[in-house]
RNA sequence: GGGGCUGUGGGGUAGCUUGGUAUCCUACGGGCUUUGGGAGCCUGAGACCCCGGUCCAAAUCCGGGCAGCCCCA
């Protein structure tokens, strides 16, 4: 395998397939196959995201995958930003179609034209609903497994306000639904308030999570924005206040993708392979027994697999017998399980088991009645020390900037903006880096970078 | 948006300049022996991206398509 450090890219690529996440392979670009291990993962982040939602009001719904062209024309700033990439479908069998149906690239138009039949009064409000779907984008850049894909699945919450001070509520509702979600995905990330001709087609303005990648670079895995009324004037969206007045609502949404699983692979993995987080790791125990003709090894390894899954801990027993012990440790570290328990001759006869941490280094031993607890703590102390090594990344690869030359090193930058697109185009310019806007989670004032006037703490990458 | 490179068994490749028999590694099937950090021997099956052109003859040359990768904006 390609070490990490020295090519990125190509080491992201191989760890897809060996690790049997993703099947590029499919003739049509940008789409990919899911296979089992990369959709166990997936499965386990949306179902992490259900409960998050859930906690926090937001009801599940399911909306077609078909826009009608008549939707998409009601919100002309949306369509804009979004007509170049759409699939039309334009005909049905034999027949052409009247009315075109474009399939969703995000659903604001699937969605709001029906807000504005569900959403009467004020008792009706906040409406609150997210959806976990595909959505379809001609992207004509270079396509990339999870990263930037045409058919990608796609997490959107949208909810609708009596006011905009309430829809500002929910956005600080949307920051703490990432704060618990990034407990389990450990993904060191900054929160940057995107300048005005970069924000949402149709937003006021966008607030996006932006990790940060092992190559300097970013990577946006999460957007929430605010609407306020923009859409509901013409969408049509109003209710009924106290006093019987007719007003439209705002709105706001919450965005994430398959990009948290290419994050999550880019963050963590080394090279021996993928690390996946105790969360979302499809397994987070894999037993390797060590053959014998001494004992019973097969019986023994069985009975703790039992005895794990009873406490709740995705585990499985490696009882293929056409590879050998040190293959199988190969195999299972290079597919990011957490831990592993070694079964042999020894561990039989002594009645001990042998764990070794994916993260750390050596082997530890407990006795058969600390099990349980012993592979629990295991899972825990590796989730810390993901999180340990996701600080280091934000250490490593973010950089304060005093001047832009140095902003030309391949690192992500903070560094003092007024917030005038001709400072950042400069910046773009010389050191060929993106303004990601303002920093929301990093904040802090100073002189412009470029021109010196009054600034804000403001993030600068190369994007992926 | 602009430019460049590449497509050969499941994966990685040699061959392409100079047209003629397709190489090796790995993975895979069968068999025996093995198994505490990627085992060994025997054996078997498996490929020139697609369409068109040039030619006696195309993996090789030419055109187009599709797909992948990289760089720049």
């Amino acid at each position: 395998m390609q070490a990490k450090k020295k090519d990125f890219s190509e080491w992201y690529n191989e760890i897809l397939e060996s690790a049997e996440l993703s099947d590029k392979r499919y003739p049509v670009k940008g789409m990919n196959i899911w296979l089992p291990y990369g959709l166990k993962a997936m499965n386990l982040i949306d179902a992490a995201t259900r409960r998050y939602n859930e906690e926090f009001g937001i009801d599940e719904v399911s909306f077609p995958v078909l826009i009608t062209r008549n939707q998409l024309e009601v919100e002309f700033e949306h369509l804009k930003g979004f007509e170049g990439q759409l699939y039309w479908v334009t005909r049905a069998g034999k027949d052409q179609l009247d009315v075109e149906l474009a399939l969703r690239p995000t659903s604001e138009a699937a969605i709001y034209p029906m807000f504005s039949l569900w959403i009467r009064n004020h008792a009706d409000l906040p409406k609150k609903v997210f959806q976990i779907c595909s959505v379809y984008r001609y992207e004509t850049k270079h396509t990339r497994s999870f990263l930037r894909m045409r058919e990608f699945r796609f997490y959107e919450a949208h909810t609708a306000h009596v006011n905009y001070e309430d829809a500002e509520k929910q956005i600080r509702d949307y920051m703490g639904i990432w704060k618990k979600l990034n407990e389990i995905f450990l993904i060191p990330n900054v929160i940057n308030r995107r300048p005005d001709w970069d924000k949402f087609p149709g937003a006021q303005y966008s607030l996006a999570v932006d990790s940060i990648m092992p190559d300097g670079r970013t990577l946006q895995v999460a957007t929430m924005h605010q609407y306020g009324e923009n859409f509901s004037r013409t969408y049509d969206i109003k209710y009924s206040d106290e006093n019987g007045e007719q007003r439209y609502v705002s709105q706001t949404t919450y965005g994430m993708s398959e990009r948290l699983l290419g994050g999550m692979i880019g963050i963590h993995g080394d090279d021996k392979g993928l690390i996946f987080p105790p969360e979302i790791a499809p397994i987070q125990v894999i037993i390797v027994p060590i053959p014998s003709e001494k004992a019973d090894i097969s019986g023994f390894s069985a009975r703790i697999n039992e005895r794990l899954k009873a406490a709740g801990i995705r585990s499985s027993v490696d009882t293929r017998d056409n590879y050998t012990p040190g293959w199988k440790y190969n195999y299972w570290e290079m597919k990011g399980v957490p831990v592993r328990i070694e079964v042999g001759e020894r561990e039989v006869n002594e009645g001990r088991i042998t764990v070794i941490i994916r993260s750390s280094k050596g082997r530890k031993t407990f006795t058969l009645a600390e099990l349980e607890t012993a592979i629990h703590h295991s899972i825990s102390e590796h989730g810390r020390k993901l999180f340990e090594n996701s600080e280091a990344v934000i250490r490593e690869n973010v950089k304060e900037a005093t001047t832009v030359e140095e902003m030309k090193q391949p690192f992500t930058f903070f560094a003092y903006w007024c917030g005038r697109r001709e400072c950042s185009d400069e910046i773009e310019r010389v050191a060929e880096k993106s303004c990601l806007g303002v920093s929301v989670s990093h904040p802090g004032k100073g002189k412009c970078i470029v021109c010196g006037a009054d600034g804000e703490r403001s993030m600068f990458s190369r994007t992926y």
